[in-house]
DNA sequence: TATAAACCTTACAGTTACAGTAAGGTCAAG
DNA sequence: CTTGACCTTACTGTAACTGTAAGGTTTATA
């Protein structure tokens, strides 16, 4: 098949799949001989796994890891597992700091009662030093 | 005053300072006779203004439109108001889509008992089309 | 006084994960 | 035979900086 069909089995478009190519993600695609790039089934898979991991915001250079250990199926699946643990922490930190970051914005958002920028208390209290 | 005086006293780099200067946000610095850079007190306020909003996550783009807003004392805060409740909605929607995201991490992280790649769950799972 | 540390300057490259655009080749339908 | 829908590469742009190189200035010290 070729790249757009590709693209929509996968659900990624087909700009990113060549992305995906140039960076080393995934392997050079066989080409035909109009120098199209020509694909099969497992490359759906391949690219699934992919979408699947950046929808869980797991970087490309983590990906590529997840990728090498999947390539020996006899290995432990520790490092697997300590990466999905990884990224969840992260996704936790930042859920913390932009929790944080609404009642700041919550409370600049209802702290002017006025009405021109001369006595607008967000603007004053934007420009206190605080911390 | 010098600018890694300035930096100090707004816990910003002084590298970020000469950025900032360079897209256009703060005004362009004054220069005394070896070149260097040189400063006053209300540049001190002007980028702390600055480093509070983006501590806020308020785009660079979207300062600058406080910035002129501010200078005319007269005019309506309405757009200061409307401003950062949508900085306060993006953040309320980041936030959301993280916790589903952290969800779908929870249930892989703890969904592998085995021990090799092969069997790993984690891996079967992010291979599975879904959506 | 020599020199080294601690500043300052500009300019350019790197980061992340793509998306946009240009310029051009290929293929099937009408 | 040409139009439209594909495909190709290559380059630029995004956001908000950070890093690095190469060099000038100032200040402290030996």
């Amino acid at each position: 098949m070729k790249i757009s069909q590709l693209a929509k089995l996968t659900h990624l478009p087909s700009k990113t799949i060549r992305y995906y190519e140039e960076i080393g993600l995934v392997p050079k695609a066989l080409r035909n001989d109009n120098g199209y790039r020509e694909y099969r089934a497992d490359d759906v898979e391949r690219l699934v796994f992919v979408r699947r991991c950046r929808e869980l915001q797991i970087p490309i250079e983590q990906i590529k890891i997840l990728i090498a250990v999947q390539a020996d199926k006899k290995s432990s699946c520790k490092e697997v597992d300590s990466l999905i643990e990884q990224q969840l922490e992260k996704v936790r930190k930042t859920i913390a700091e932009l929790t944080l970051l609404e009642q700041t914005l919550h409370q600049l958002a209802t702290s002017c009662p006025n009405e021109i920028v001369g006595e607008c208390e967000i603007l004053k209290r934007l420009q206190q030093e605080g911390n």
